[in-house]
DNA sequence: TATTGGCACTCAGGTAGTTCGAGTGCCAAG
DNA sequence: CTTGGCACTCGAACTACCTGAGTGCCAATA
């Protein structure tokens, strides 16, 4: 359908436009690139592209811009992923060694992505949903209350204090645990609810309003952690590139801060080849995000993704580099998991 | 020394400012206020305000602006505190109700003190410096692996994956968890280190290493949460109030994405008179926040400061409102942390 | 001595006119 | 299909000019 050639133009425009951020002419065009034909043959090449909607001229005298489509062609067949550089790599392994915890590992994580792509990025904590229960612990921490850790063998850890409204005997909270943990070590977070239906039965129905509220509480956990949440750095990256956002960046950091704006954009992106996920411009569901763009991956624990990563920036970014950095740090976490 | 006429109008250019954003000329300002004077009296007045350094000409023709010491006299001996609304008196009572642990309570009380100012809003966690150790939970969560969670009387949990590097029969490590609770159960943080030097010599030579391995990651524990984390909302009002800042936000947001920056600014920040402290302009000892201004108030548990909250914003705030709604958020802080 | 009206002066910001040149579309010739 | 040529377009950059808010100062006044 497209020519050959059309596309190499279509790819060397968003090159130079990524790079000089100025709208690129058909002279600048053929003096940057070996193209072995004169500027007026790449001119009757751009009308085309123009025809098609891939590329877009701001004014009559001006040169040409990438349009969202344009963008899209473009990393869907055009852009080979840039290589990392092996100082990347270095810093990659480096910012992982040492972290132990889940949290740390994330937080790490997301600084990492933010530094390598100069942009904004954001790490999905791992979904709940098909983790498993690894623990459950019940400790009193005063009279009336217990804290309430439930474990997951994703290494997530959630906890919540219960307040029960009389004082409980030490020896039910350890009878409680002990029976919690029978019943549900193992279990996937799906099952709990399920399995719990009638656990107050098991015991003493003197104990039964306490134990139901300690059951409630398990169950708004587990519950509550399908709401999931994000972790972003980089945000002064955005102000940086403010130019690149025609109007105002405060629309695109109003959006970022809403998580649940991001939760619901990055899970009903769906992985295109190689694992990695695009929205560009206006092809995202908010127009506040009409001028960014999203990158992201799935990563995976045990053979299967529990959450996704990526990057937010404008929608002139260089894409090359950020999807193989997003890939690439998605891959690591991956491997750091693993352990 | 200045006289109170003087003062008068200071304080009526600085609120003008605030309000309008242009620089403000005497014609206007005996508008707008009952002076009872002409406008060349209040010009003369202007000459003084100028000699003194509390405001200034952005260039000849131009109204005034006040400078960093004019505000900060505005503050000091000026501005009554505006205050609240009972509709900002009821969003704050609402907005916390219901949040039953620490995270979730100053979640919430970040994502408030930003609305109800509309800057950006932090919120520093407690201190350990002073808590003392209400429990210390040792689990395991997997053949080689302990999840150490300590416990504090303000409310904070602390959680820390172990690796230990063999397996570790569990009994030992109930013995473990017994013991460290007996010793420091009610201990301040402080005296932890002190308490534990010969911790291991209890225990049987043979695990020795294991224990060690503990108590290690435990100080840790303890030492690691003396540099301690803030909490951010609002971020994007920064960009909104693009405008306030000569030159661009990003080093305002720079430097609020670097925690360690916040914290040695507000923690170096000495309570002024109603516990609110302020930071204005060049004031603070960081170039990046030359055009912001900072205002901070304490919030308590059981009667001590355990640390601090406050917002940031554009040095031509409105220092009136932000001080009455910081300092309020504050005591209702303390309020909810009084349960 | 403090206040005031008067007045000349300053200067940022807006408007209007001009030029410049990168870039375009089209056409006829190769 | 490619290419050189050419007339045309129009934003950006520069200039010149004007306007008006605001100033500082002074001499008159209460």
């Amino acid at each position: 359908m497209i020519p050959e050639r059309s596309l190499e133009v279509l790819r060397a425009i968003v090159q130079d436009y990524i790079q000089t951020k100025e709208p690129v002419g058909s002279k600048s065009l053929v003096e940057r690139h070996q193209f072995g034909v004169s500027s007026a043959t790449i001119r009757n090449e751009m009308a085309m592209l123009e025809e098609e909607e891939l590329i877009h001229a701001p004014h009559t005298s001006a040169g040409r811009v990438p349009t969202d489509k344009g963008y899209r062609l473009f990393v869907d067949r055009l852009g080979e992923v840039k290589p990392l550089s092996s100082s990347e790599k270095a810093a990659i392994s480096n910012f992982m060694v040492g972290s132990v915890d889940l949290d740390e590992t994330l937080g790490r994580t997301v600084r990492l992505l933010s530094q390598l792509t100069n942009q904004v990025a954001m790490v999905q904590y791992p979904s709940l949903g098909r983790a498993r229960v690894r623990n459950i612990e019940l400790i009193q921490s005063a009279d009336t209350r217990v804290l309430l850790i439930l474990i997951t063998d994703s290494g997530r850890i959630q906890q919540h204090v219960i307040e029960l409204n009389e004082l409980v005997d030490i020896s039910l909270i350890g009878e409680i645990r002990g029976k919690l943990n029978a019943v549900l070590a193992g279990a996937a977070l799906a099952e709990v609810a399920t399995l719990l239906t009638n656990f107050s039965s098991d015991f003493a129905p003197a104990n039964g309003p306490q134990v139901l509220l300690i059951v409630e509480s398990l169950l708004d956990q587990v519950d509550a952690n399908r709401q999931e949440k994000i972790i972003l750095a980089g945000t002064a990256n955005l102000a940086r590139r403010e130019e690149d956002f025609p109007g105002s960046i405060s629309p695109v950091l109003e959006a970022i801060e809403e998580q649940v704006v991001l939760l619901k954009l990055i899970t009903e992106m769906q992985s295109e080849r190689n694992g990695v996920s695009l929205s560009i411009g206006r092809e995202n569901p908010f127009e506040s995000l009409a001028n960014a763009s999203v990158v992201v991956s799935g990563y995976e624990n045990q053979g299967s993704e529990i959450a996704k990563l990526g990057v937010i920036g404008p929608t002139r970014m260089d894409y090359s580099s950020n999807i193989s950095a997003v890939r690439a740090v998605a891959r690591y976490l991956t491997k750091a998991l693993g352990n």
